[in-house]
Order: structure tokens, then C-alpha cells, then sequence
DNA sequence: AATAATATTTAGACAAAACTAAAAATTTGT
DNA sequence: ACAAATTTTTAGTTTTGTCTAAATATTATT
């Protein structure tokens, strides 16, 4: 696959959000900053090399095959994303940029030393889960704080409240993107919560709670 | 620059030399298992670009900048070797073609990050010096073990007699390419040596000495 | 159901990077 | 120095991926 393709192959299942949907032409051309004539071209192509399923006017969708090296683009470039934060000190929103460049990069041995130097990680530093070498992997979902059950874990992904004080809490707190979450307790009287944070464990209030987001794997 | 524009440009800093020198057409046509006449092309557009010197049937050469963009090509292709090999258990002859691919990727930060990531290495693992950032770096020449003087240190980069015979030699002997080797002593009677490899210290003939190519930088 | 608005495709063109075949310049051999 | 051999360039095509403008299909509105 050349590059071009490889991108729209990704922008496909992205858009599809992994499950195996129909999308539309101009939806395409929109995430890939093009226009949608010349989506119709490529998805044409990927449809000759038995890539994607492609009916005029109906919109495109992959195939098997298809599906199977989206899933390996998005497995390289989660593994980068771990290895750019964990190991070069990479921040959380440094890392998407250079993983795109980083995931057309061809090579089976690279990517299976390179999962074994990070220690086979499960998620990448914005929570979401890494395909394995397969094509397998958990769905990840975003929910409230405030929402998830005791005993839940997930990474810190945004937030919803992003006001000057709130951020500053948040800083004082020692709360950044990108950390893990574990709810501990939850108090039934007025929602507040214990959480542990990087070794730390803190109370939040349920004001808080309902203005984090976290990502969760099942 | 695009990933083609670089590669040529690759072509011409190594089949000048690292000098400055003109290289011809043909030259850089089979480096690059190209035609000449799409070589032609090419460097004419460097030339535009301000990146080339190009005389019709004189051959091309780099301008200064020219040279600035093939070391920093050079730096980036040889820490990812030094990668490859260190981190990800890559062996000798693998790293070169990934290496080729990931040199192409742009982020600064990258770079940087990796270089002291893997702890400003000074040469690659065959041997050859890593550019600094500023495109500045000590030369590196091959010379036959049995030839440098006392005290030198270099690194294992190729045979001279490559026979059976001689390969088991060095197996049994734990002698690899890519091995740093340090020269002890030298025997004026036999022209014998006292070398250190991997930690271990062995003595070896002058018929081996002189079948082995060391790569050293002054 | 007819028309308006929107989405999609087709047709034709362009730039990058390659190629082939033919022409022109340079180098070599005697 | 001149013909032969070699090298290099030019001219014209091809492929990939993109674009614009025009045509066509689909969806929405009244």
C-alpha cells in the first residue's frame, strides 16, 4: 500500500468508528482535508485491489482485508505513541503528529521489537486499546468521572468544564491528561469521590467528577 | 524536501564523499537504480531549489545547504541504526533498510529526543560517526587490524579473506562484525596482538590481523 | 410530486517522478 | 585529429494523486 492509500484506508475505519459502516464520500474528503472528487477516484482503486467496497452514490466501507490493515496502521501507531511519550518524554498532545508519520513506516520485525521494548503495552497515552498483532483489542469508551462504577480504571482524556478555574484545580490537583484514574470510593450522600492518582490518593467532589472524562476499557 | 528529493540528495553526498565533489549523472543514475535521464531531471530541480550545483555534462554537486540537509539525513539515519541495534536487539546487516525508511521522518524534537535517548552516541554500528546537530563530525577511515599502532580502539567491519575457514576462526573466537575491538599490544617478532573484544582479552596472529578491517575515527 | 438544495461522479488538466527513444555533447582510441 | 564509443540531455509518455468545472443522482421541501 503507498501512503496515500494507507490514509484514506485509516480515515475509513476511523469513520466507521471500527465497526464496518458505509461512509459517505464528502465525509472522507472532509477528514482528509481533500476534496471528494478525488476520494471517488481513490476509493475506486482501493475497490479494484479488493481493499475497500465501494457503490457509487451508497458511500464505501472495507473489506476483510481491508479492516486487517487498518488495524495494523492503528496498532503502529499506538505503539508509537507509547514509545514517543515513555521513552523520548514526548507530552499527550505532542505524540499524534509524529505517530503519523511513524505508522507508515514498513516493517513486521521493527513493530514486534518494538512492542516488546515498551513491555506489550494494552492502551496508548490517550487510553485508547492497542490491536494486537492479530487485529484483536477491547473497545474503549469515554464516560464521566462521575459515572463509572467503583473499582474502575481509565485514563484521563479531557475534560468538560475547561474554565480557567477549573484548570487551575486541576493543576493544583496534580490532574493531567493522559493519567491514570482509579475510583475507590464513591459516597452515596453527595457524590464525592476517593480516586488514586499516580500513586496519590485524593477526595474530589461530584462537581468535579461530573466534569472529567475518562476513558475506559471493558 | 520530498522523501525522492532527499534520496538523491543522499546519493550525491555519498558519491562525493563527504567532499564536495562534482558526481556525474551516470553515477548517481545507478546509486539511485534510476535512469539518467530521470536523474537529469532531478537535479535540476535541486539546482532550482538552490540545493544542487548542476553544469550540463559537468555532473552536480551541493551547495552548502545542500549539505546541511544530507548530514542531517545521515545524523538521522545513524542514530536510528544505533536504535535499532541497541534497543530493539536488531542485528548488523538488518538495521540498514529501516533505517533508510525512518530517516525520512521530520520532527526536531524527534531526534533530539532520541539521540539522548540512547545516550549521544558518538558512532553507528558500523562504524561511522553520527553527525552533531550542527552537521559536524571527525571522519572515520577503514584499516586493517594488523596496521593501526597501540592504543587504538575501533570498530569490526568487514573480512578480508572471507573463506570458511577463516569465518569459523572468528566465530569460534567470538569475533563479530560490529564489535568494538581495542588494540593492547603489538608483538615487533610475529606482528601478533594483544586485543580487548567485548570484555574479553584474546591474542591473535598476525595472518588474522591482517584480514581484518577495523573502522576508526580520528 | 415537482422543484430546490445537496451530494456525488465524470471529464479534463496538472504536477511529480519516473520511463523510452532519439539527439547531442564529450571522451577515447588510434 | 577524426571516427567510434560513451555519456548526458531532450522530447514525448506514463502513473499516481490531486484539482476544477460541469453533469448527474439523491434527498429535502413545500
Amino acid at each position: 500500500m503507498t501512503l496515500s492509500e494507507e490514509d484514506y484506508i485509516k480515515a475509513i475505519y476511523h469513520l466507521g468508528k471500527g465497526e464496518n459502516t458505509r461512509v459517505s464520500t464528502n465525509a472522507v474528503a472532509e477528514k482528509m482535508e481533500t476534496k471528494p472528487s478525488s476520494v471517488t477516484d481513490m476509493v475506486k482503486k482501493l475497490s479494484d485491489k479488493g481493499v475497500a467496497n465501494y457503490k457509487p452514490y451508497k458511500g464505501v466501507s472495507l473489506t476483510e482485508y481491508g479492516q486487517k490493515i487498518a488495524l495494523s496502521l492503528v496498532r503502529k501507531h499506538r505503539l508509537w505513541e507509547v514509545f514517543l511519550l515513555e521513552k523520548l518524554d514526548f507530552s499527550w498532545d505532542e505524540v499524534h503528529d509524529v505517530a503519523e508519520q511513524l505508522e507508515h513506516i514498513k516493517s513486521d520485525k521493527l513493530i514486534d521489537q518494538l512492542d516488546k521494548h515498551l513491555g506489550f503495552p494494552q492502551v496508548d497515552p490517550h487510553g485508547d486499546p492497542i490491536p494486537s498483532k492479530k487485529g484483536e483489542f477491547k473497545k474503549a469508551i469515554k464516560k464521566l468521572l462521575s459515572e463509572v462504577p467503583t473499582g474502575t480504571s481509565g485514563i484521563c482524556v479531557g475534560v468538560k468544564d475547561s474554565s480557567p478555574p477549573f484548570l487551575k484545580f486541576l493543576d493544583k490537583n496534580k490532574i493531567a491528561l493522559g493519567d491514570t484514574i482509579l475510583v475507590l470510593d464513591k459516597e452515596e450522600f453527595d457524590g464525592s469521590l476517593d480516586i488514586k492518582i499516580k500513586e496519590n490518593t485524593i477526595h474530589i467532589s461530584n462537581l468535579i467528577a461530573t466534569n472529567l472524562y475518562l476513558k475506559i476499557t471493558e
